[in-house]
DNA sequence: GTAAAGAAGACTAAAGCAGTCCGGTTTGCG
DNA sequence: CGCAAACCGGACTGCTTTAGTCTTCTTTAC
C-alpha cells in the first residue's frame, strides 16, 4: 500500500495539536485528551519526536513538550524521518548493496527519481498548514478535489492549505 | 521509510524485462534467469500480475507471459495497485471510518493532497521508460541527480527517463 | 517532602510479508 | 496416445515489523 506507518500518523496529529499553540507547553496527558490518541502512545511519541529533535521537553511539575521550531519549518518529511528512518520508497533507492539484482537493474535509476518526487510532496507540507485547517471550518473531505493537487508543484506555492483553507 | 514491500519491486523489474521485448512471450523460469529473482518468486508475482490485468498468460507447453498493454500504457502506480491495493499513505486517506480520531482530524485534508501528489509521481513513470533505461548504456547511480526531479511535474513531460537517458 | 511530569527501556501480542511447496490443468509434440 | 513443459491456484510456514503496554527511575514545582 506504500503505507505510512499508524504511529507516524498520530505523530504528525499530536504536532499539528501542538502547532496550533506553538508557545505553549502541552503536557502528553493533555494532547491524548485533545486528539482522542492513547496516552502511553502519547508518550512513547514525543519521546521518538524529541530524540528526532522535532520537540523539546521540560521535565518536573507542570513540564511538557513545546516544537523545537515554528511550524512553518517542520515538514511530514521531518516526521517520517524522525520515526521511521530516511525516506526509501525501495531500499536501492537509497543505499547500494544487499539487492541481488543490482547490476543492470532497469527500475534503480527511476525508483530514485520516484522516491525524490514523493519526498518532495511530503516536504511540501508543514505544520503550520495543519493547523491552518484545524482552525478554519471544518471542510468535508469530497471538497479536497484533486484537481487542487498541483498547487502542490507550482515553485512558490509553500503553504499548500493557504489555498484549501480558502472557499 | 514509506516502503514497497519487495515483492513489489521484484515485479517491477519483472515486468520491466518483458517491456523490452513486448510482443515475446516469457516463460517465467526464463525471466527468473534474465534478472536474478528466484523462480518460485516469479511464478508467485506473474500469477497476481496476471490477476490484476497486467499480464496475459498462455499455458501449456510453449506457454509464458506477455504483457496486456503496450509498455508506455503501464506505470508503477499500476503495478503497485495490481499487488498492494490502492495507494494509501495513511488509512484514512482512503476510505472513511475506523479511524478514531476522523471528526476534526487536522492531519486528514493535508494527507489526501499527499496522497494525491505521490500517486501522480508513481503514474508518470511507465515500463517502456525503465525498458528504455535498461537498453542505454548503465549510468552511475550518482548521476541522477536531484535537480533532475522536476521534470516530473512539467505538464507535457510524461517520459520521464528520456531525459534520464539522455548524457 | 510530595506530587506531577518526563525518560528509558523491556516486554508481549498481533499483523503483514516473503518465500516455498503441493497437486492440478492445459497444451505441444513425438 | 502419452509424456513433458508450462501455467493455475491455493495452502502453509517462518520471519520481521509494528503497535501497544508496563515498570521503574529522574527531575522539578510548590
Amino acid at each position: 500500500m506504500l503505507k505510512l506507518g499508524k504511529l507516524t500518523d498520530y505523530a504528525t496529529v499530536l504536532l499539528a495539536a501542538m502547532a496550533a499553540e506553538p508557545e505553549r507547553l502541552h503536557a502528553a496527558l493533555e494532547l491524548s485528551g485533545r486528539t482522542s490518541v492513547a496516552a502511553p502512545t502519547v508518550a512513547k511519541l514525543l519521546k521518538q519526536l524529541q530524540k528526532g529533535g522535532l520537540v523539546q521537553s521540560t521535565r518536573g511539575a507542570h513540564g511538557g513538550y513545546r516544537l523545537s521550531r515554528a511550524p512553518a519549518l517542520v515538514t511530514v518529511a521531518d516526521v517520517i524521518r524522525a520515526l521511521e528512518g530516511p525516506i526509501a520508497v525501495t531500499d536501492c533507492a537509497v543505499h547500494d548493496g544487499g539487492c541481488a539484482i543490482e547490476v543492470g537493474c532497469a527500475a534503480r535509476a527511476p525508483f530514485r527519481l520516484i522516491n525524490a518526487a514523493v519526498t518532495q510532496a511530503l516536504e511540501a507540507v508543514t505544520l503550520a498548514d495543519m493547523a491552518a485547517s484545524l482552525n478554519a471550518a471544518p471542510r468535508r473531505p469530497a471538497e479536497v478535489s484533486m484537481t487542487e493537487v498541483p498547487i502542490f508543484f507550482h515553485p512558490a506555492a509553500r503553504q499548500v492549505s493557504a489555498h484549501v483553507r480558502r472557499r
